[in-house]
DNA sequence: CACACTATGTGTCCCAGGTCGCAGACACGT
DNA sequence: ACGTGTCTGCGACCTGGGACACATAGTGTG
């Protein structure tokens, strides 16, 4: 790591005064597709495509850098290509809530495209991490008119208002631990399965937090608490989903 | 109201067995536009409009009536015409979260227009209300496929996730007090404003409560308090805003 | 005008979860 | 191997706000 190194000494990226993308123009101009994975992208020709590719140049993050935030506006469409980014929101007060950890495949910055700023989002490098960019002009020319992209483009950002109207009864009404059992079955969903079907999730109760809306302490408590019961296995660093049906019992306790 | 007379007894719309849209076909065919004021539409030329008001009947829904529930799955693209609707949610145990409160021009059960349930949403009106709707079949010929109304579409979900996304991060990591004075700024926003530049909402403290995500006692406290610091005055139903700008001082106050 | 219902004010008790503080455990670079 | 930084696990303490229980004041209805 830079660390101790670069002038990037404190990475806590909601502290007022970050430098952000130092300038690694790591253009990795690799001959590989960004978007031949991408969701919103399905219904594009082959050709097509490999068009936007030309114009969607790579770029590598480290952990902790920051890719964006509102004091550097987003002008570009994201695509995450490899390794996962946390999106996320802070207060005044310096704490954070994480809204969302983007895999291999996702959009982001898309708010932008549907006139939108991506207001107090910040996102952030969890590993080491490549990204490829669209410009904001190529986004508005080729995008936002095509009818297949914008159909595509509407039923994601329906299932995100479904998905945040989840979170927000949740975390309105629900104690921690159910809270916590259903973040873990939503993890779940787009997780990789390891050998013997069980799901593992790759995030330390720090970053689980940041998803849960509490603090390290109580979420480090509820999965010990999860672990007894014989749901979880734990590891530094990650989660084993034992009984994913006893978690989404769990996930629909009242409080 | 009938709530003495009918059998509707039970008008706690969470409860397990409520009876909805009793079967008043007060099938409205008054000659007005249903579309004319709405956004998703204002792309459209006044024949198109016609077109559609051709095809949306309205309907009337007193205090109290549910619009639809996920036990009648919506099967229709909903635009209040007259009155207030509140779109909430509900846990097993039977609390309840608002999700919003939508006032005439609204659309709603949008959520299916891109391919999305309205999972768990209820849709209650809270005053004597006109909606008129559009079936699914006619919806899906000429709605989903004009770009105009996508990008439209979009824009619309945009903004109701950058919504949400606000107010999760309020719920996770503000108090009442903030989270309070940020909704009341929020909602004056789209709110009629009165005599002498004084906005007034029309919530009791109940409803407020719904959309806070905190018990009716609280709010109440966190009302009054509100008003002896000047910034808000009370009447029986309605809150007016006297200090708007103290108000979002005070949403910005740290736990 | 009286009754019934709805909206608000308070007050008391109680607990999930935040805060603070530290300690052991694992991981990795030099 | 060793040190340094990141993760995780407690424990003690404190508090916002939920649960319950009433009291009182508007409102509308017959």
């Amino acid at each position: 790591m830079d660390v101790a190194s670069a002038p990037t000494g404190d990475r806590r990226p909601w502290s007022p005064d970050v430098r952000e993308v130092n300038p690694l123009q790591e253009t990795n101009s690799e001959p590989f597709s960004c978007l031949s994975e991408v969701y919103l992208f399905a219904d594009l020709s082959a050709d097509e495509i490999a068009a936007f590719d030309r114009m969607a140049p790579a770029r590598t993050f480290h952990n902790g850098e920051i890719v964006f935030s509102q004091s550097q506006p987003v002008t570009a469409l994201f695509i995450l290509k490899k390794g996962r980014v946390r999106i996320f929101r802070v207060t005044e007060d310096g704490k954070a809530l994480t809204m969302a950890i983007l895999e291999p495949g996702a959009v982001f910055g898309e708010m932008m495209l549907v006139g939108q700023r991506m207001y107090d989002n910040y996102a952030e490098a969890i590993e080491e991490t490549q990204i490829c960019q669209l410009s904001v002009q190529e986004v508005e020319r080729h995008i936002l008119s095509d009818p297949r992209i914008a159909i595509r483009v509407s039923r994601y950002l329906g299932e995100q208002v479904a998905r945040l109207e989840e979170r927000l009864t949740d975390l309105a009404l629900r104690p921690l631990i159910a809270r916590a059992s259903s973040t873990l079955v939503r993890l779940a969903g787009s997780q990789r399965v390891s050998r013997l079907g069980y799901v593992t999730i790759q995030l330390t109760h720090d970053q689980l937090s940041g998803l849960l809306g509490a603090t390290r302490e109580s979420t480090s408590k509820t999965m010990a608490d999860l672990a007894t019961r014989g749901l979880i296995r734990q590891a530094r660093g990650r989660i084993v989903l034992i009984d994913l049906d006893g978690l989404a019992t769990l996930s629909k306790r009242m409080g």
